[in-house]
DNA sequence: CAAGGTATTTTGATAGCTCAAAATGAGTTT
DNA sequence: AAACTCATTTTGAGCTATCAAAATACCTTG
């Protein structure tokens, strides 16, 4: 079995291999997510390539083996599944199920993930509108516009929150954009770095340009 | 925060306590329950003693402090729910959660653990009806009969099996004898080391004294 | 191409937890 | 009392994961 730090090296080289160049990951953004010094990093990822887990390009960076993705991807839905049955079944507030299930993921067995998945419906998003890897280690990969990048006027369906600081979903929430509310941009200013968007009821909100980056949305009603 | 390693040494202090003369545990016994040889323990417990969780007398033993005690409790306490939970919400097998919760009971927050209670109604005992620590830390210290020590004939009711090993629960639950269970000794020889019951309806069970003891009961419908 | 700057790797240490095997202590037995 | 037995402690070592700081390699810039 895995080590939670083994899980946690990769579970983060996952998310950083999208949209990382190539797929590798330099090892400086590992340790980044990790919250570990470089050399460290260095040091894990050559025991890790022992194991057959990763793959370490000297110099260039990481990325990760079948066999460490198979994991990684089922570490992710371990965590999502988590932050789920925390969110839907114990009511707990959606900025604070991530730290939680940053320690769960690791302790929850593929049998209690299981019950846990059927309970719940298998759904297919957690409560951010983050993927859940199936059983059978699939991610969806679905690309969505952000209130940064999608056409103005229309109206538009938040489907996820690709941030997880307390702050930050507090804010998200307060202001009605968690995922499943409708908005339009009636505004985007790149000078000042502003964007304006509205919901059917209410007043106008305006958001820097990295925070409405960080709010993806599909074609409402489409 | 104490490490899982830490909590274990704890919890199995406090389960071990019970029943130990003077409450002093014999370092022996603590490196059997925790699966690891006794100069671990010797180390272990030195460096418990320096953090003020534990008591070392040398050569005769451990206990714990108030301190290591209030750790030990919620361990405990989180150990039980979680076996609670497994059982009630997540329907899996009672003989397969207490290996399940000895990984989650290091896993999960104060604040998720009370959730949990709340969902499950705060239950006073687990699936094996063993006492659940409160909230503030009490631990129910009732003493029952066991089904090698009571008296024969009467009608009692099954109320704890002190064993969590899979193949004992397997065979109580196939026999009726799970907590709530009624039944009646019928015979007792203690030359040979078997006890004979019997349930209402049902022919009659015979067991080892040793397995008997296992199994806790009070007088039915008292 | 030499000099700089930055990411990465290497080196040397440490903390936590563990084991094997030798040493020690404290009764018991003879 | 000397010998024996058994639990406990000590010693020496290893593994995993980490850091600080020095060394190195690979750009980029002048
Ligand atoms: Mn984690
Ligand atoms: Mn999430
Ligand atoms: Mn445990
Ligand atoms: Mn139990």
């Amino acid at each position: 079995m895995a080590s939670s730090t083994v899980e946690n090296y990769l579970k983060h080289l996952l998310l950083a291999e999208e949209g990382a160049a190539g797929g590798l990951v330099p090892m400086g953004a590992l340790a980044g997510a990790l919250a570990v010094v470089p050399g460290t990093v260095t040091t894990m990822v050559k025991a890790l390539a022992d194991d057959g887990l990763v793959e370490h390009r000297p110099r260039h960076g990481v990325r990760l083996t079948a066999e460490g993705r198979r994991v990684a991807l089922n570490v992710l839905r371990k965590h999502r599944l988590v932050e789920t049955f925390l969110v839907k079944v114990l009511k707990m507030d959606w900025a604070e199920v991530h730290v939680e299930a940053e320690q769960l993921e690791h302790a929850l067995s593929d049998n209690v993930l299981d019950r846990l998945d059927a309970l719940l419906g298998r759904p297919e998003t957690d409560p951010h509108g983050d993927p859940i890897p199936s059983a059978q280690g699939r991610l969806s990969a679905e690309v969505h516009a952000t209130l940064a990048s999608c056409a103005t006027g229309r109206p538009l369906r938040v489907v996820r929150v690709t941030e997880q600081s307390k702050e930050f979903l507090h804010f998200v929430d307060a202001s009605g954009l968690a995922p499943g509310a409708t908005v339009r941009v009636t505004e985007r200013n790149l000078a000042a770095g502003l964007v304006t968007v509205k919901k059917s009821a209410g007043r106008p909100l305006a958001l820097s340009l990295t925070a409405a980056g960080k709010i993806l949305v599909a074609p409402a009603r489409g």
